[in-house]
DNA sequence: ATTAACGTTTACGTAAACGTAAAGTAAGGC
DNA sequence: GCCTTACTTTACGTTTACGTAAACGTTAAT
């Protein structure tokens, strides 16, 4: 047992929740093409199991999922979102591997608060910008009543 | 006068402040190469003046530069970070314009609270591993001291 | 006067992240 | 039995964001 399945997102056990899913099924969901998620497959991001030659994805793949394509509107490399998913299966017996993995795990900790700053400054003066031309538009644009 | 003088990043005047930089300064102080700024001319996202043929970038470049990382940093690519750019230096006059720019600052706006949210969860889920990991290398690992 | 350290343009090269055929297989409906 | 639909692999094409020379001009020091 790994880190990853005590944790939400890779192991929710909903009861209405499908067990399986096809690829189509997966990239309608998360507006992504089958091209893309093999593509992840191929860079080692995802591991579905196989019917003959068709992939079936389990609900941990799905999760799996949800993690790559919020790294990636995060702007996140699919190379650091790979360390990032390894670090939900660090394996609890390597004591070396798991040191590793927490320096990792600490060091994207760093890197995520950097970035929360720089979302909380743009955002700011993205609203100074929008309330300036906001108000700007309400007194020379609009025409607000045939004035 | 055009928005963008109306806010800090763009218009700091500072005292001590220097004047001009050269293309190596900058590139120096923020850890990219000039051939990046120069590949951010061709793209339209600065417009440094000109010493016969070598540029010579004002505070207010500077600032464009501030922000061009800053979006990098945050995943957005060249075109969006532009886009976001001209929000600064929309004519007041050009009603219509600023019109689309407020409903594209807008979109920005709601992107980038979503982006937060991301950021949030990414965080929360980090922090989790990093403390089961602490926890688990504290118990099994590092051996603190020969027990 | 030449060498070094900066700047310039032009242009080809490259890594990442897919898109886009092409050509084949396997299941289900009429 | 054939057609459609969805899956597969293989492989070349494309966009973005630069890297990396090559070849040249300008200033400053030796």
């Amino acid at each position: 047992m790994t880190l990853g399945q005590t944790f939400d997102v890779l192991a929710s056990e909903d009861a209405g929740a499908k067990k399986t899913y096809t690829i189509s099924e997966l990239a309608a969901e998360f507006g992504i093409t089958p091209r893309t998620i093999r593509f992840y497959e191929d860079e080692g991001l995802i591991s579905p199991a196989r019917a003959g030659t068709t992939r079936i994805y389990s609900r941990q793949d799905r999760g799996r999922l949800i993690l790559i394509c919020r790294g990636k509107r995060l702007g996140f490399s699919l190379a650091e979102i790979k360390e990032f998913l390894d670090l939900y299966h660090t394996d609890p017996d390597q004591v070396g591997q798991m040191s590793f993995a927490l320096d990792r795990a600490r060091n994207r900790i760093a890197q995520l608060e950097a970035q929360l700053l720089d979302v909380q400054k743009t955002l700011a003066e993205l609203r100074e910008i929008e309330s300036a031309m906001a108000a700007h538009l309400a007194r020379h644009g609009a025409v607000p009543r045939g004035n």
